[in-house]
This record gives structure tokens, sequence and C-alpha cells, in this order.
DNA sequence: CAGGTTATGGACCAATCAGTCCATAACGAG
DNA sequence: CTCGTTATGGACTGATTGGTCCATAACCTG
């Protein structure tokens, strides 16, 4: 009973993750969204509130989105290392990456702990991150192909911090050969027999 | 023969170091530099130039500072190991960097490859980290310390990514026993016996 | 077709941005 | 002490910022 949006939400916040990513928050201008979008100005206020508010809805669907390709990389390679350097290196490298970045991590640098509610986005994403790459941590354990001796989450949580260096060298325009590389050398302390 | 500064020109980088790693190169606007810095805007602009010049000294500055302390802590500890650690964890993880941030980082984030002369100060500043990584490296190989498979050089990238993430993490709230796990997790890969 | 409702775009707003101008102050050289 | 030079701070600039207002357009229901 009223006139219908002339565009589609979920296009336009994908959109948005693109121009926010590509410039970070406070470098990105409302008109750069605006036309990043192709909405109009009242649009974007109407549908999304505000600049803030629209971050915070981008930021969480991107984190939405690489943790479902974190999984699914995980999910589909066979050996356990393979499977978590897939995951690490998943939608890095590309020559679009390098335009557009890592909202994650660039909320972090950005706003260090600085925005509770960017806080509660990051942790939640990163808990979910570290828990996915522990539970396939512990697989490689109990299959043999990793040390017994090692904690999952712990070496999850490292997992996720290292994905955070890989992100940082692809943006400063590493390719991905060299992603792969240190992403390879990173992962041998994994292996059986390489206790310290 | 003229009148002097009234201020202490590395006392004024250092000082803007610190605002534009809090806040970034955009968000660090001109007032928050000069309050940051406590010099008067015309001072600002007679002795840097510009905001931009400003934020390119303040980088090359605090990357020397960190090679710095990065070289110390590579020199001093005695098992390569333990040095590499040190060197990672160098200057991180303390209150006062949760304040702070990267510079380094926060430019790569944020400029990605969008301004050459960041790009410069950036690349040599990596090579001169990797360098210094993949020295201690090499000397660990030949104390039989570190499996002499490995690409000295290839290690120090991944280092260097590794630090990276590590500044990330840093950022966004970890703590030193937090970093310091991680790192010695992705450090094991390098010794003896750990080959794939 | 008519009426209520919502979306849209362009004009508009105060605030802030980086940077400049200028009158004044503080110094060293003569 | 005086003069030339440079540093300083406050007022100022045009441009841009995030956000609002309002008249108009487009739709669904009756």
């Amino acid at each position: 009973m009223a006139r219908p949006s002339e565009f589609d939400r979920d296009e336009a916040i994908a959109s948005a993750i693109r121009v926010f990513a590509r410039h970070g928050y406070e470098a990105a201008s409302t008109s750069d969204l605006i036309e990043g979008m192709g909405i109009g100005r009242q649009s974007l206020y109407g549908a999304f509130g505000d600049k803030r508010r629209l971050f915070l809805e981008a930021l969480r669907r991107y984190s939405d989105g690489s943790l479902a390709q974190m999984r699914q990389a995980l999910e589909s390679a066979e050996p356990a290392a393979a499977a978590i350097e897939a995951a690490l290196l998943a939608g890095l490298g590309s020559a679009d990456d390098l335009e557009t970045g890592c909202l994650g991590v660039g909320s972090i640098v950005e706003f260090s702990r600085g925005d509770p509610e960017v806080n509660a986005l990051n942790d939640a994403a990163a808990a979910l991150v570290v828990a996915a790459f522990a539970a396939r941590v512990g697989e490689g354990i109990t299959g043999g192909e990793f040390d017994p001796a090692l904690d999952p989450d712990a070496v999850g949580r490292m997992l996720l911090t290292l994905r955070s260096g890989l992100k940082v060298a692809a943006r400063g325009g590493a390719g991905q050969d060299e992603l792969r590389q240190a992403a390879r050398l990173a992962l041998r302390g994994l292996a059986v027999g390489s206790g310290r």
C-alpha cells in the first residue's frame, strides 16, 4: 500500500561493502556511497538510517559472507593442512581484492576498540572463525595429521591472526603465490613430529 | 639570524606519529594534529608544509624506529627462535599500543597501493624488515636450530606477514600472552625436524 | 479512478575540513 | 639599540562533510 523501493536492498549493501572496504569508514563520504550504491541520498537515509548504521549492517553482512567462504574451504579440501591453507587464502590475492580490502581488518585498524558496536560484531565474527579453524585442527589431530600436543583453540587464534596478516599483505600488493608460501611456512608447525 | 622555533621538531613528529597512529591519516584532522603536537597552526604548515608531508615524514620516522626496535630484539636474544619471537612482539600488546597502533599497517590498510610515496616508504621498510628476519633465520640454520631446507627470505616474508597479523590482533585488543602464544605456534615449523 | 502511503531527488543546512593571510612577537647580526 | 628575518596565533577562506526538508512521483488498496 505504498510506493515500493526501486533498488534491491541486498545489492545496495553489497555495493556499500565495496565502498567502505576500499576507502574505510571515515574516508567514505556519503556521496561516494550514494554513487557506489546507485541510489539517491534520501533513499540511503530512509532505508539505512545513517552512515554509521549502514556501516554496521555492511560489516555484519561482510563477516557473514567471509565466514561462509572459509567454512566452505574448510569442509571441502581433504587433508586438514590443505583445507586450512585454502581457508586462509579464501578470497585473497585476486586483483579485485587489492581494490577492495577487508572490512573486518579495516574496521579493527580504524576503530581499535573505540566503538562498542563494532567491537561486538568483530568479537562475534572472530569467535566463529576461531571455532571453525579449531574444529578442523581437532579433526587433523584425531586423523593423525597434526601433533596431538596442540591446543586446537590456541591454533585457531593463531590462524585468525595469520589471516589478518595475509589480508594486510594482500592489501599491500602481495600476490597469491607469496601469500600461499607464507601460509604454508606458518602451518609447518602443526604437522605431527614438529613438536618443540 | 631570526626568531628560533619554540618547539622541538623531533618531539613534534613523535606526537604527530601518535595522532596519526590513533586516528589514521584521513580521520586525523589538522586541529587534532595541532592539539596533539602542541604547536600552532601556522607553525605546522611552516615547518612541515602540509598534512600529507607531515604524514610522510611521520611514517618514515615511525618505520625507522620500528626497524631499530626489531633489530635490537633480533641481536640481543640468544636462541634464534627466542630472538625472532621477541622481534615479532617488540612494542606490541602494551596498554599504550591499543591506544596508538601501527602507522605502517595503518597506512597499508588505509591507502592500499593508491599512494606512490606511501608505497615507496612501506616497500623500503618491508624489505629491511624481511632482510633482518632472513639474516637471523640464516643464523638459526647454520647454528643447527632451524631446518636447513628453509628459504630464509621466504621465512622472512612470512614473519613480516605474521607481524602484521599480530599488530592487527593487538589493535583489536589481544593481550601480550595471546600474541606470544600465536607467535610461538607459527614459529614451530622453523625448528629442525619439522620439515614437511 | 481516488486516496493514503511511501520512495525519490534536488535544494538546502550548520559544521568541519585543509589551508592561507596578516599583524605581531621574538630573536640574531650589525 | 635597531633592523631584517623568521615564528607565531587568530581570523579567515572556499570546499566538503553528514544529514534534513520538501515538493513530487509511484505504487497498492479500496
